[in-house]
DNA sequence: ACAATAAATGCACTTCCGTTGCACTAAGAA
DNA sequence: TTCTTAGTGCAACGGAAGTGCATTTATTGT
């Protein structure tokens, strides 16, 4: 049994064949996928399918959904101390305006913020936008 | 000549009856608006006219867009001071999970964030979810 | 091993929102 | 008035998310 295999079902998520190429395929990338990019690679398998993995990973919380304003919903690998089901692991997500890619920076904590009266948080999303470290190199 | 015409004519929008209408739809909300909900306000107009005027307004800088994570995108006048445009307002948005209202709150701005060597911040988004004043109180 | 049951997959279709092309109309300039 | 430009309306497209149902695959109990 590999490693992999090991990580669903702690999770609750029977390791079939499809869901073992999905997670390999978003362990290897170290950016965000959007559901068109995991239907690109596996040309084969159905949208639907593909689709309710996602669903699957997120509910069980072995990835996070990611809103990075391009309108597209992507999704990462949660890290080993992840708690975003749990809203604790508010980390914040860049953009990148020339590949048009998005990662996580796991390191970078959203900071704390002070609402008007009222006001209740419950969750917070911060994306940044501008050009990431592999196009500003060039 | 009202308010609203002088406001349109210095940010060279010409102030046709449909424009006037729309400014004043959304100077009396004090949320951000859907095309959806200024649709459902001018069953007459055509989504194409509200949706183009809203593009108008968005271009000369008279409202700004506002990505709250629901996957619609809103639009909220720009304050007298607001410089949206140049990247340099960037105030928060609030998204109440109870009411789906969206509110800008301009006086709490984004704090800078260090990011990691080799990547360029240009923007950044902001939204915290939550329950608003309005439904808190409730 | 077998049937019974539940989960996973695939196909077809729908909905929602944003967007564009083109024709028509109204408004400002010569 | 005539010309030109901007604004409006109609129709249609396209991408992405989501759903219902039939079929296949895997798991459980006997």
């Amino acid at each position: 049994m590999t490693e992999i295999e090991k990580t669903l079902e702690n999770k609750s998520v029977r390791p079939t064949a499809m869901r073992i190429l999905i997670y390999k395929y978003m362990a290897e990338k170290d950016i965000a996928v959007a559901l068109t990019d995991i239907e690109n690679a596996f040309a084969k398998a159905d949208r639907t399918t593909l689709y309710r993995t996602l669903k699957t990973f997120e509910e069980k919380g072995i990835v996070h959904q990611i809103d990075d304003g391009t309108g597209i919903s992507k999704y990462a690998l949660c890290e080993p101390g992840c708690n975003c089901e749990l809203d604790q692991d508010l980390h914040l997500h860049f953009h990148c305006g020339n590949c048009d890619e998005t990662v996580c920076l796991t390191e970078h904590k959203i900071p704390h913020i002070n609402l008007p009266e009222g006001y209740i948080a419950e969750d917070a999303n911060l994306v940044i936008k501008g050009i990431c470290e592999k196009c500003s190199g060039q």
